[in-house]
DNA sequence: CCGGATCCAAGCCGATACTG
DNA sequence: CAGTATCGGCTTGGATCCGG
């Protein structure tokens, strides 16, 4: 794992980064914010099956991390506005590379799995 | 999300590929595995903090993905070998590659997260 | 409209003990 | 040596109700 151990306690907070990578929902959210500026309730309903809790704990992680941008606008309706920062853009465009491989090689992997439970 | 959905449901298994990316124990193992053949009992000691339990699960997973061969040499004592394949090689290409983006960009993500703590 | 607080079920994971 | 089996704690995540 060297690659990945610069020194000896980088190791975890790569790891912690690329779990937020693993993350179903984050992918999602970070997706759905590639080139727009959307709502709250907007996200709700594009990200499908999110329940309304995991949405603002994803975005609250997000925002803490510094990859996306949280904005409220005083208002009634209230109305609160996500979008990416540089930060977030340049991982959505290493994610997307990353997808790359998944999407090149996922008939590969399922057909590995499907040989696996067969036998 | 459209580059991650060439079609509707290959979303799910491209995200349950990226999860696979997303899980500690597996990218370590994977890590591990870069240019060797490797015994259980020696990634036992090499992967620090992980389980036995742990470790046969993650390697069975990787195995059913076809990203690594588990091969079982008939012997006193017992000894198997586990090594990747070449669609596991591509892999840990893709995840270093993304393990880069961590590196690169892992003081500022903890900077932002201390600054968000903080306020 | 946005999201915090609470309750509760499901599943993960480590520790431990036991087999071929 | 390389696992499997079992148990118990603990996290995770959905549902629901409530407040600004």
């Amino acid at each position: 794992m060297d690659a990945l151990e610069p020194d000896e306690d980088a190791c975890r907070e790569v790891l912690g980064i690329l779990a937020l990578i693993g993350d179903k929902w984050s992918v999602l959210v970070i997706g759905h914010l590639r080139d727009r500026t959307v709502r709250f309730g907007e996200l709700h309903r594009a990200v499908t099956g999110i329940s309304q809790r995991m949405l603002t704990r994803t975005l609250r992680q997000l925002e803490r991390d510094g990859l996306l941008t949280r904005t409220v606008h005083a208002a009634v309706p209230p109305r609160v506005e996500y979008a990416l920062t540089p930060l977030g853009t340049t991982l959505l465009d290493s994610v997307v590379a990353l997808g790359g491989w998944a999407v090149e090689h996922r008939h590969e992997v399922v057909g590995n799995r499907r040989r696996y439970d067969g036998t």
